[in-house]
DNA sequence: CTGAAAGCGCTTACAG
DNA sequence: CTGAAAGCGCTTACAG
């Protein structure tokens, strides 16, 4: 900026003035600053800007997620990005594993990084201590679910309706012996989703066993494994299975797959799977739009940063299920014609 | 800071020195600052700590790619995170959705956060004007293909020998009227996996119908009702199908259900699919690695940001088909044996 | 072992 | 319309 100034023949602040496109520069300076600002290849440096311009404009914000190579994540970067961008915002990400301890890592090294703020899918129950602390100093909304003590902008899918749908739905088709398979539920979102998933049951008068609902694990790779051998243990057997997450989901689908069970148990998924519909049988699930998710994260964000004190929002968003077969084998409580009761809730946002 | 160091009545000096944990502080004065560092809650800039110190560690490292939430891209993020969070460096992100000029807008925004170097996927087969200059003063290393004019590391799969690989594949299984299927040649990778198509069909002489290479379009849903109305409307129709690139694949195998064409056509992929082990028939693909892509990657740039001045690497990662049943549709010219000449490339990394 | 001064690249608040 | 000074939060180079 220094040579800038000095080879344009006028002050740093000019410099600066033409830089940020500010009124009241001559025309004839305009023009010997920005030929200068080319000749020397000059960028201004947004951190030295913003140094100073507390006020300023989001450089930065952070996103803090369980991991990056889920595409439910993904996408909910994706969508964040997408607001992000018109504002020349750029987005931090890091994954931590669903490990309280570098979660809180991250938040802390995204702060020192001074983000304008944050988006964060919690990796349990509650934050660590140094992210406890930065969360009340920075504006953050919270993406799938909230720990427990804090209260800011959420924004979610419903996972307590949709498991409370897609459980109903393996009743309404025969089933009584059902098994729930999902993330620990130290994750506030998976505990919400076994809670549908057990007033369902109890509202039909069904049993849960214990042994029937395994929770834990993380990849696909996993979960693959580890429902393979779940299923050649168990005696009895259910006759359907809720999977709680995209992974589980494609693990289950898999063992089912190499066991040759697939024609035989149902599974019904929460949140979509790349190749569902073309599987045989077709995965039935309620989907999520994680991509919207993230967007509509990113823009309460922005409002925040922008200022806004309304009080904190909780928004959900409803999902429909997609019956693509998996979902819909008969138990041995199936009636003759099956039901006709359509549950079709409106893909629409609840604010509460 | 200045805060911190009148509470714990020492100069800023010795505050700097205790939170960088230099050598040569009294215990005293240690324990007061630290005191007074947790009592306010002080979190250092590391902004303004890099603003003085210009050949500080890496704060921030950017990865300019095509979709993040396309897995091929999610999971490179994923391996370049992991490289860089011991580091305690974080990584900014977007996407540029094959956009030359978003690209360009990207990369000029990372610089002028000061990232100390980049990851780039290139969108096409030159930068954008700004780009090309900042590439120049900063470390970067390309990811899956280089921009014509420049030479620096360089992480890629063997396009190439893959796209050789695959269509021998089929060709050997009897196939003469294979289709091509793949991204827009003004991207480097897709334009050496058209030439490895091609040369791998002159040397088996076998001639290539323009109307049977289609490229240029970008999500699933897209290539799958591209692909459904190309394959209704060809007569004659390809015996097979190289599918060049991941989500060409999804389009591919779900048009390909949708007409009830998956046991007619063979079809093999570039790069791994979700599920695709489960899909009958299984797809057939030479995988790619793109975790494995993202942490070389990463681990070269941070030598260059570390002062390296060795010769620009290109490192090349080959894979190695996996075979599951729908690359194994045999073709007219199949032999009653089926070829036993096995091609198994070890997945190795080549340097040249 | 500790500190006062100058500077990183920019902006704000003021003067002319 | 333009500029000289002070400051953002930190560090470096020097002195004591």
């Amino acid at each position: 900026m220094h040579d800038v100034a000095e080879s344009a023949g006028v002050s740093l602040k000019t410099v600066s003035r033409v830089v940020n496109r500010e009124l009241g520069v001559s025309a004839d300076l305009v023009e010997r600053v920005e030929e200068a600002v080319r000749r020397l290849q000059y960028q201004p440096d947004v951190r030295a800007r913003n140094l100073r311009q507390s006020e300023a404009r989001a450089a930065s914000i952070g996103f803090a997620m369980v991991d990056v190579a889920n595409p439910f994540f993904s996408s909910i970067l994706r969508g964040i990005e997408e607001v992000a961008r018109p504002q020349e915002c750029l987005v931090l990400s890091g994954s931590s594993d669903g490990d309280l301890a570098q979660q809180d890592r991250l938040i802390d090294t995204f702060i020192s990084q001074r983000v304008a703020g944050l988006v964060v899918v919690p990796s349990g129950d509650e934050l660590g201590p140094i992210a406890d602390e930065i969360v009340r100093g920075t504006p953050v909304v919270f993406l799938d679910c909230e720990p427990r003590v804090h209260s800011s902008d959420l924004v979610r899918s419903d996972h307590f309706g949709g498991a409370v749908s897609i459980t109903r739905h393996l009743i309404d088709h025969g089933h009584r012996d059902i098994a729930f398979l999902g993330d620990d539920i130290t994750v506030f979102s998976a505990a919400l989703r076994l809670d549908g998933f057990r007033d369902a049951m109890a509202a039909a008068e069904l049993v849960i066993r214990p042994e029937w609902v395994v929770t834990g694990h993380f990849t696909p790779v996993e979960w693959r494994s580890v429902i393979f051998e779940w299923l050649q243990a168990m005696s009895p057997r259910p006759t359907s299975i809720v999977t709680a997450q995209n992974f589980v989901t494609v693990g289950a689908v898999q063992a089912l797959h190499s066991l040759g069970l697939q024609h035989q148990l149902a599974l019904i998924g929460f949140d979509d799977v790349e190749l569902g519909d073309v599987v045989e049988p077709g995965i039935s699930v309620i989907p999520q739009n994680p991509r919207l998710l993230g967007r509509r994260a990113a823009e309460l964000l922005f409002e925040r940063i922008a200022g806004s004190e309304k009080p904190p929002v909780h928004e959900i968003i409803v999902g429909e299920i997609i019956a693509r077969g998996s979902g819909e084998i008969t138990g041995p409580g199936a009636v003759a014609a099956p039901p006709s009761r359509q549950r079709s809730k409106s893909a629409s946002k609840a604010t509460r």
